[in-house]
DNA sequence: GTCTATAGAGAGATAGAC
DNA sequence: GTCTATCTCTCTATAGAC
């Protein structure tokens, strides 16, 4: 799993400030505009040390993807397994979805700049994230055998899931740019409590469900 | 207006296929990413030629920032200015969205790129066009005489249209990535209505309009 | 593990011929 | 207007000392 040879503690954080600062300067810049130099100043040490721990520029971004994504996958999978209902998954993965971007806004960028490559570049690295993704809610809210006589839904899950997923990748990243008049945070608790229940309305309203959750 | 000296027909045309091939590539690649030698080969030049029309990468950008973004305002000038109540103007403002960004979809990756940079690089460019579109929205729907004494909407129209542009342009340039299973287009006929019909039940549904309007 | 030093590849910008 | 040729800069990747 842990890529390059990492033997002793301070090793170990030497790789994790690697990754982190990695992931904030790829978030706000992109990869190309990302330069090693910056990413090692940050940490503290010199450019040619990164390549200790990550074989070139691409590993290092893939590590990112799969270290942002792999923690959006465990907090889904944490609160997808243990509701029951649709209307409860729902509920309890948008709620997530949107806790985690707050928690670690970096992942609102790369998926704006990853979905925005179209089909080249980066080549497997989103798309193998984004099908871990997509299997974890095939297999807990699609597949469940409870599920099956279910009416799912009025519109296609993909387009709700678009929408959601759509709505907060843009309202994290572009609220601060495009209304610089005042100078909110749509990070703040009071925002995204407000965007939470919006989303959430989008979900229920695209699958006819009719009772407000209780939040 | 038009940046660098043109004169016959012939330099207009060049100037135009510059404009154009640079559109592409800038949306599909980004501004980093995106070789002048590359747009110079599909308008079949040589690179030291663009700068000519265009004094440099950046400027070459900005343009076609202008191009595209200027070409969405003039869509929602049209259709706001002559509708008269906040539905129609919704319904009306929200269709030509959709219906731009199906015809020129290089205004969503652009869109989706500019978003996630942030506060940073392209400067002027981005902003100054958002900043146009806000002031439109302002004049014809805001600040509209008739709509003083309205009591406007459940949720703040930023939000609704933060929620709005960020779920269209997520799908169009998303759709295709994340699906790769049934090979669908979300710029086909089809799938933008669906899409359309979607974003008309968020905004209705977030400013709390009961009537589905007559589409 | 982390460093210095350097190799090597592009890419944008410029000069000037035609 | 469009071209060829070149300059210059920047950044990644590598080699090898400590």
């Amino acid at each position: 799993m842990a890529q390059g040879p990492v033997h002793g503690a301070r090793a170990e954080k030497t790789r994790a400030g690697i990754l982190e600062a990695a992931e904030a300067l790829f978030a706000e810049r992109g990869f190309d505009a990302t330069r090693l130099e910056e990413i090692a100043e940050r940490v503290g040490i010199r450019r040619a040390s990164i390549v200790y721990y990550f074989k070139d520029k691409r590993a290092l971004y893939d590590a990112v993807l799969e270290d942002v994504f792999g923690g959006l996958h465990d907090a889904l999978s944490d609160v997808l397994v243990s509701r029951e209902t649709l209307p409860e998954q729902i509920e309890a993965g948008v709620s997530a979805w949107v806790d985690y971007v707050g928690r670690r806004p970096s992942v609102a960028r790369l998926v704006l700049r990853e979905v925005a490559d179209a089909n080249r570049k980066h080549g497997a690295g989103f798309l193998e994230q984004t099908r871990r993704l997509r299997q974890l809610v095939q297999r807990e809210v699609l597949d469940r055998p409870t599920r099956r006589e279910t009416k799912l839904a009025a519109v296609d899950p993909v387009h709700m899931a678009s929408a959601v997923a759509g709505a907060t990748v843009f309202f994290v990243a572009a609220m601060p740019t495009l209304v610089p008049d005042l100078g909110f945070d749509p990070l703040s608790r009071e925002q995204l409590e407000v965007h939470k229940q919006e989303v959430l309305r989008i979900a229920q309203r695209l699958l006819d469900i009719d009772a407000a959750p209780g939040g």
